[in-house]
DNA sequence: TTCTAACTACGAAATTATTCGTAAATAAAT
DNA sequence: ATTTATTTACGAATAATTTCGTAGTTAGAA
């Protein structure tokens, strides 16, 4: 895909797509299901947000059997980075790092935390050099 | 503020706070035109805004001149982490460190920042010693 | 076969956010 | 003093998203 086609997910969109990239192609009754597991909605508006992001082609549809199969045509971590970049523009002036000593300086992190992303960033290091 | 008030800003009403915390307390026709450098903004629509935050005790106004003097209520590190934490539940299941990694592998952050970074994670290490 | 339950299709209502037009008030300029 | 420009007030139009009701269809159970 070479001219990005910026995909922007709504929120419940995005949820729905959580559950996807989670549990793979699964049918509007499953999704909706798990959705209950949080808070209440209702099937009919699962359904018909599905068949949006189809219409979106966010979706393929495999409709052979009654219980029709949806799957998510878009990729996770690209999709989170696309919304990731947005929210950055938006509340850090596009600065990663604001964001990311936001994120540590509020979060807590654990020591294991800690150190995965210590790891990370020698990567980053030694990969430029 | 004891029991939280969990504001959360629509996105034209961020773009507004970002520039009240980066100007302090600003009449309509400043913020609308600050705005204007990047993209039209109709001045009533500004100004709609501005008093809609104004009702929902996000800014408030100092009528005594004829232009209002609005300035923001919410303090800016605040309401930039109930954000980020509301962005990392919907996107990142709530984990920082995803958020932490994914940002950091896709932004190539410069030396610079790299060290920042480290130089804050030495201090949270430290603080918890 | 007949009844019932589950599913899809569809459109409209409800909600929320944003934009805009117009009127009224006030101040500044001529 | 009269005109002109700037500002606030207000409500309605627009837009985007989400929710819901209902009808029609299909499959499975009785």
């Amino acid at each position: 895909m070479s001219l990005k086609n910026k995909i922007n997910p709504t929120e419940s969109e995005l949820e729905i797509l959580q559950l996807l990239w989670e549990f793979g192609p699964s049918s509007v009754r499953f999704v909706n299901d798990k959705q209950n597991e949080n808070k209440e909605v209702g099937y009919t508006t699962t359904l018909k947000i599905m068949q949006i992001m189809a219409d979106k082609g966010i979706l393929i549809v495999n409709k052979e059997q009654r219980q029709h199969v949806y799957s998510s045509v878009i990729d996770e971590s690209e999709t989170k980075g696309n919304l990731l970049d947005g929210f950055l523009k938006k509340t850090f002036s596009g600065s990663a790092k604001k964001l990311v000593m936001q994120a540590l300086g509020n979060h807590n992190p654990s020591k294991e935390e800690l150190e995965e992303i210590k790891k990370l960033i020698s990567e980053i290091e030694n990969k430029s050099k």
